[in-house]
DNA sequence: CGCCAGGCCGTGT
DNA sequence: ACACGGCATGGC
């Protein structure tokens, strides 16, 4: 006889993931036509809405700087106004710089060097850098490298911190991130190897879709397709 | 007009 | 370890 039990939480987030999958279809991400635009677009999105991202790009497309060798020969001061539009551009400008200083002097220029490398020195390097916290490590590892690693960020925290997957609630923090991490890899452990990347790809692309509809700070719940999973609170 | 965005970092406890 | 405030701009 098959034993009734209650879904853990990996479960429970892989049955959002097929009902995201469902609701929204394939996204699609990065959105971006090259991998040093990946890189470029990780750095800028960094609390900041992606319309303004789109602004950023579109200035250093204009300049010329959407490649390695582009944004090599742009000024510092330069870099820091074409990516204005952003925020944080005393911020984001030289650490976009210290990247390229790392794939210059450790990589010979190239992303796809740099992508060589064993996974976790790799997430290990790229968290030395200024500016360059988990999710985005992560991203970068993930959409412009290619690696099999999840990608959590505030949308995702909030989904499982307001359906009450993990209790506690993941704070903002090293461990909570770990946490959001390793709920995301159990909820697809059971996948194959091979797909895992693609998996981890598609389901933070539709934890972004769903968490800009549905999961901002001022939770708007009503019509979310998550609504059958059990929601325990709208606090952050 | 006020709130908020696809975080990160330095500082204080 | 964890909370908290600063960083900056533009969309809605």
């Amino acid at each position: 006889m098959k034993t009734p039990h209650l879904p853990t939480p990996a479960e429970r987030l892989r049955r959002m993931h097929d009902q995201l999958a469902q609701a929204y279809g394939p996204q699609h991400w990065w959105p971006a036509e090259t991998a040093f635009e990946v890189v470029l677009g990780a750095y800028l999105t960094q609390n900041t809405a992606w319309k303004a991202v789109e602004r950023s790009l579109g200035n250093l497309r204009a300049a010329g700087a959407l490649t390695v060798n582009g944004l090599r020969s742009l000024a510092l001061e330069e870099l820091q106004r074409q990516v204005q539009p952003t925020g944080f551009h005393s911020r984001k400008a030289p650490a976009l710089k210290a990247f390229l200083t790392m794939l210059d002097e450790e990589f010979a220029g190239s992303l796809e060097n740099l992508a060589a490398s064993p996974t976790e020195a790799l997430r290990r390097r790229l968290l030395a850098l200024p500016g360059v916290g988990f999710e985005t490590a992560d991203a970068i590892l993930l959409y412009a490298l290619g690696h099999p690693v999840p990608v959590a960020d505030e949308y995702l925290r909030r989904i499982v911190a307001r359906h009450g997957l993990i209790e506690p609630a993941p704070g903002r923090n090293h461990k909570g991130y770990e946490a959001l991490a390793n709920l995301t890899r159990q909820a697809f452990a059971s996948d194959a190897a091979e797909n895992q990347a693609r998996l981890f790809n598609e389901f933070h692309a539709l934890t972004v879709a769903v968490g800009k509809a549905y999961c901002r700070r001022t939770a708007r719940c009503a019509g979310c397709p998550l609504a059958s999973d059990p929601h325990v609170t709208d606090d952050l």
